[in-house]
DNA sequence: TCATTGCTGTGACCGTGGTCACACTGCCCC
DNA sequence: GGGGCAGTGTGACCACGGTCACAGCAATGA
């Protein structure tokens, strides 16, 4: 872990894209590298914010957790994204927990700095107001999934997203390998585990993917877009 | 409609408070007046946006609607707030659609002078990070309601809200007129006119709020406090 | 006055989502 | 090899959320 890993981290982030070889190299001093092992918890909801995080590998979960132990994931970050700028932005507590979904490399920027930063360079600015207005989009989708969309059409959608960001086209279809496990898939999309395998199983059942071990073999891209697209009530 | 009341409207809103009066008038004086009647719709998911809108009477729904019909609340905006200044800020289209709850007056403000004045005054920039942090806020909040929260605990959060907000303190309990229909109850916290209708009758047999035509009564203030907070499986 | 309209209340019904229990399958590690 | 351990698959069951149909009620306006 060198200060040159620091600044190649920062730049990642859109909000800091902007920034100059010193600014960068000087916002980097005053970070500090945090190791997650999987699992570890970063934060809890309500708990006050003393900076935020940058995200230089691996990947964070910011989800709310009911007192059942279910969860429900509001987005998950990956290198180049931070987690966190919310309170330091507002000054409020985390509006949500986070944890690492894998062994992951975090900077820790003290929300002085950050603050700092944000008055002298008005660029940065507007770049924080571009990334909070994508989260708003992001979070009225997912609004618009839980309150209107079946378990069944989430999970569609969420396969299909899963073929073109990381699918294989080869001569059976479109393949990927299914990382995460059944009750992390339904914490993304808003349901229970259990919820998961039947509707995967119904997938294979109609033939519109196969799956051999944890690797999902995307047979009809059509129906499975369609499945992703309907609504409550219209389905086939 | 005089100038001076676009500028009083002008003034109410968080991100343009800062604004002095010479700004205002200026500002004000690139408005166009919107008379909305209710029930209009004033913009559709996916619509290209213009510029924002600014409630100075009245109030504004902004919704997803299903193809089944259905739809979901996502904030409902009245005078101080503003509409659409998502799409201006981060250029694309609407995220959802918009339209009058009531009889309401809007000022159009056209996107050039709201991004030109964002650009030359850094302190309306911070305001609006500040609106979008508040938003993102309660964006969550809502997620985890509809996943996490039954029918009867987001009716019971609604209620309270409306009590603390609107109510008066009667020897009879905490009394508030229930000015919505149960549709637009149901819109709201995200389900259908009948369980809204079923639910609140549950409350009147439980003794925890009465109703008098389109008024409600709150008799049990704790215990609706309860219902709003419980989580699923955790009810009575 | 009466017809129309829009909203509420409600009984009957049903499907999806969710729970629970348990067997099974890899897998890691002693 | 065999005993945990974590995750999957699945049958049985249940309840909440949602649908549908219809009756009642209040407001409106011709």
């Amino acid at each position: 872990m060198t200060a040159l890993d620091s600044v190649a981290a920062l730049r990642r982030v859109l909000f800091f894209a902007v920034l100059d070889e010193n600014e960068l190299r000087n916002l980097a001093s005053h970070c500090v590298v945090r190791q997650m092992t999987k699992d570890e918890l970063l934060f809890t909801e309500g708990d006050p914010c003393q900076g935020l995080f940058v995200v230089q590998s691996g990947a964070i979960k910011v989800f709310k957790m009911a007192e059942t132990g279910r969860e429900q994931v509001l987005v998950i970050e990956r290198a180049g994204s931070t987690v966190g700028e919310l309170p330091v932005l507002d000054g409020g507590n985390f509006p949500a927990s986070a944890a690492a979904l894998e062994d992951s490399t975090l900077l820790f920027l003290p929300k002085r700095e950050f603050l700092e930063l944000c008055r002298r360079n008005s660029e940065v600015a507007f770049a924080i107001i571009r990334t909070l207005a994508w989260r708003f989009r992001y979070m009225a989708s997912l609004v618009e999934e839980l309150s209107l969309k079946e378990v069944s059409h989430r999970l569609a959608r969420f396969l299909r997203d899963r073929a073109l960001a990381s699918g294989n086209r080869t001569k059976r279809g479109i393949e990927f390998p299914l990382e995460e496990t059944n009750q992390q898939i339904a914490a993304e999309i808003g349901t229970v585990r259990d919820l998961v395998s039947r509707n995967l199983r119904r997938f294979v059942d109609r033939g519109i993917i196969k799956m051999e071990r944890r690797k999902v073999i995307v047979l009809n891209m059509a129906d499975l877009e369609e499945q992703a697209t309907g609504t409550k009530r219209a389905s086939g």
